[in-house]
DNA sequence: CCCTTTAATAGTCAGCTCGACTATAAAAGG
DNA sequence: CCTTTTATAGTCGAGCTGACTATTAAAGGG
């Protein structure tokens, strides 16, 4: 606390802050993210989460909705679930300057191809595990965001962010099965959600959709719970989990 | 990604980069938190969390751990455990220029008094709750990092960190009691924590401990177990979990 | 020295949830 | 019309949990 007492003593050179971003989003039932490729050096060639300076007058959640906005040309993206994951500070994270990062992860329900309206921004969907290397700690800071999203699925009503207004339970349990990267039992799966009150609630109008072969199934929309008690654990190939 | 491709384009004041620790001990069963005195303004008078600038060299974890060695008087911080809760970055913060904080939890097993050695650090164990409001936003820090904690005794091992290398288990119930500020069913919690593998093992000496006058309990040590499945939730007053 | 108090440890029992299934219903396609 | 496909319904036993009761081993006071 020394130093908070006078800030006048303080010397040492400043911090750039940014913020970025991990998008999700769900393409055919499989799990992808938003990046943008890297024209410049360092890192020139490779792919990077989008992201941006933090501006003077901004919070680092106005700016990530702000970069968030820009990079999937969304023209309206109040409604997204967009929620702070961690900071990475590492003196060399960026070899250019000292470079603070305050990363994010978001959830789309649908996906636009993004790169959308007039400016320069090029993101693109990338099924989630397939792009290379990234650029800086650019890994760490996606399979960070993997991870607690995976997480947050457990114990919240998360799942809902990642789809449209009306869903299907079958679509809800696709979420499941993207994110975990495991399969789901179905009728163990619908138990569950509808005995969580609040989780979803039916269409009224004995709603259904079609679009494949099978019996059209139920429509349902996200309810305002927003944990699980008892949390909706993931399987657990055997053993301690991580 | 715009800026991120052309750093000399960006014109802004730089931001500095702080850590605020929330440090919390047991002490006689009741959970305590460290917090400075401010003699400057703003907010002079008032308590605050224990922090300070992030150094040139230095990633906001380290920053933490300096600090927290600084703050406690502690020789040595290496074990103890500090996680990285959030950043806080609204514009008006700070009224005297802009500062972005990197907040952390530390948890400590004892509970020596305070501002040790010769520096001018004078930091005080204050049983959580009965501080006056606090400076900035430290008040919402202190509560988001006891929130976190809290949460975290459910679903992870990390109550022994409260805890001496040694402990009995109703030490170790008092941490979720005084964390969780409800008591807790003693049968039941040992039944829990036993059946647990990895959470706690007993000292086998069949050494026991005691200062008090009922039965000696057994001593345990800590496990290298790291999460709880299934959970141990805290009990709910009734009705939807916050 | 016994008896009360205090705290640790052991055990019981019903209810709930979960995983692993099996069975039925309702559509599309040949 | 029959097969395929997908949604929905239901069953059954294991395991965990909450709410208890009982026993054991010490300290302290008369």
């Amino acid at each position: 606390m020394l130093a908070m007492d006078g800030y006048d003593k303080y010397a040492h050179e400043p911090f750039a802050v940014t913020v970025d971003l991990a998008v999700f989003t769900l393409r055919e039932g499989a799990l992808h993210v938003l990046l943008v490729e890297r024209g410049q050096e360092p890192y020139a060639g490779h792919r990077a989460l989008p992201g941006g300076f933090v501006q003077p007058d901004e919070s680092a959640e106005t700016a990530a909705r702000r970069e968030l906005a820009e990079e999937t040309g969304l023209s309206d993206v109040s409604g997204l679930h967009l929620e702070q994951l961690r900071t990475y500070s590492e003196p060399g994270r960026d070899p250019r300057m000292r470079v603070v990062s305050v990363a994010f992860a978001a959830l789309l329900p649908d996906a636009p191809e993004a790169h959308g309206g007039s400016d320069a921004a090029r993101a693109d969907w990338v099924p989630y595990g397939t792009a290379g290397p990234l650029a800086f700690d650019h890994d760490r800071i996606l399979a960070d965001a993997h991870e607690r999203v995976g997480a947050k699925l457990e114990y919240t009503c998360l799942a809902t962010a990642f789809c449209p207004p009306e869903f299907t339970l079958g679509e809800l349990q696709q979420v499941y099965e993207a994110v975990w990267g495991t399969p789901v039992d179905r009728p163990n799966f619908r138990r569950k959600v509808l005995a969580t009150p609040g989780f979803v609630e039916p269409v009224p109008g004995a709603a259904r959709l079609t679009g494949g072969r099978g019996k059209p199934a139920a429509l349902y929309r996200a309810g305002n719970a927003t944990t699980l008690h008892p949390p909706l654990l993931r399987p657990t190939p055997e053993g301690r989990p991580a």
